[in-house]
DNA sequence: ACCTGAACACCGTTCAAGT
DNA sequence: ACCTGAACACCGTTCAAGT
């Protein structure tokens, strides 16, 4: 545990130049291997073998560094090329986002709570891009920026809400998952829980992918009927 | 800051009888009134009087502390009498849930996270108690079980994401809340952020309950399309 | 058997002292 | 001017000592 060599690092070489990039993908590191209480200022200094004074040039605060981390897990977000149809276009950043939350399941949290203590206009600019890029895909399509706002945070809330229920529902390792839910679901008194309780099997096995697929379709039909029925139709490629 | 009377706390009793309801109330108090940060054994033992120690026969671990008091707030939802339209309640339940989260803005990181680390299966029963509720809801209304399930997870994916997609634009004070907003974007470059710093005027009035609305309407009526072109429908009232 | 509190192994951050 | 690390004010949790 508490092993005082120093030789164990991922990186060989001794003394690394340091750089805003080395430290926060070294947090990025530290944050999918061991968790996010893993990351504290002096166990970064330590992986980087570096005083944990030192971080503080790059970083001002563990806040600071805690949206940095998210803003290099978010500009892994491929950007697109713009030609599709809006449409496609959503169901793909959708999915390529739900499989950047699995490869960083740790970093999940980060990404939902570090905007709520940072008014929007603040935040790293590497947390808006994808905000901005989704807007511009929308109003190029042909939506009234206002519009193309709602449309983005109807998608954007739905995306993360299914995230979210995806990871809580998945997390631990899939062979022992059946088998603690259903010791989990035994514990819960048959009165009080019986539909939960039935569902067991259904629980058990989860096809994100598929899920959050059908989610989009229920959202984009009944976006479409929205706007077929308001005042000014939008809708691009008739 | 740090002064050393013991004489200002909310409870005037000296020492009243502890109880895990008293612990789990004064800690939701504290995290409701200085931020979830605020709330560790020993601030929470000084504010109930006792020695930080006596907490853990109420609490194994801060995690259950954390889990006791995301449990108190879900308690606070109020359960609905059963005979209305299965349509009408979900709405009832997403309004009810946000404005739950408008009262408790601290807590909600909580909401959020914690179960992100507790399997389904192990999660307090309160937690629990409005997956069971909307179960029975929608089977009671008509569905399948297995429907239900994924109708539930399309509905509270939608409505987790519209309660944090609301909270991380409002949050400050109504009043500073648009100066910071627009000189916030003003920051953001003007060519990688052209439509995000056109819309100030727009995200700056956000009527969270009307857009929590709006995205249920597009909800409910993808639900029904979806419901209507499937082998067999299982709308109950026609 | 229960409760208390000293002690341990950590934290983030400040700031004076070195270079 | 920059970097370092001692020092401060906190943490959660263990466990031996008291009752």
């Amino acid at each position: 545990m508490t092993s005082p060599d120093k030789s164990n690092n991922q990186k060989g070489t001794r003394k690394a130049p340091l750089s805003r990039e080395l430290v926060l993908s070294t947090a990025l590191a530290l944050v999918d291997g061991k968790g996010l209480d893993a990351l504290t200022m002096r166990r970064l200094g330590q992986e980087l073998q570096r005083d944990p004074m030192s971080l503080y040039r790059y970083a001002a605060n563990r806040a600071a560094l805690l949206d940095g981390v998210t803003e290099v897990v978010m500009n892994e977000l491929a950007i697109l090329p713009e030609d599709l149809d809006w449409q496609v276009q959503l169901r793909k950043i959708a999915h390529d986002f739900r499989l950047l939350a699995l490869q960083h399941p740790n970093v999940l949290p980060l990404l939902v709570t570090r905007p709520l203590s940072t008014p929007l206009g603040l935040r790293p600019l590497g947390t808006l891009r994808p905000l901005e890029h989704i807007l511009a895909l929308l109003i190029d399509a042909g939506f009234a920026p206002a519009d193309a706002l709602h449309v983005y945070r109807v998608y954007y809330g739905f995306l993360y809400g299914h995230i979210l229920n995806e990871l809580q529902e998945y997390i631990v390792d899939p062979d022992e998952n059946e088998a603690i839910l259903r010791l989990g679901l035994h514990r819960l008194p048959a009165k009080e829980f019986p539909h939960l309780r039935a569902l067991g099997p259904a629980l058990a096995d989860y096809d994100g992918a598929a899920e959050l697929d059908q989610g989009l379709t229920i959202l984009l039909t009944g976006l479409a009927a929205q706007l077929a029925a308001s005042d000014s139709p939008p809708v691009p490629q008739p």
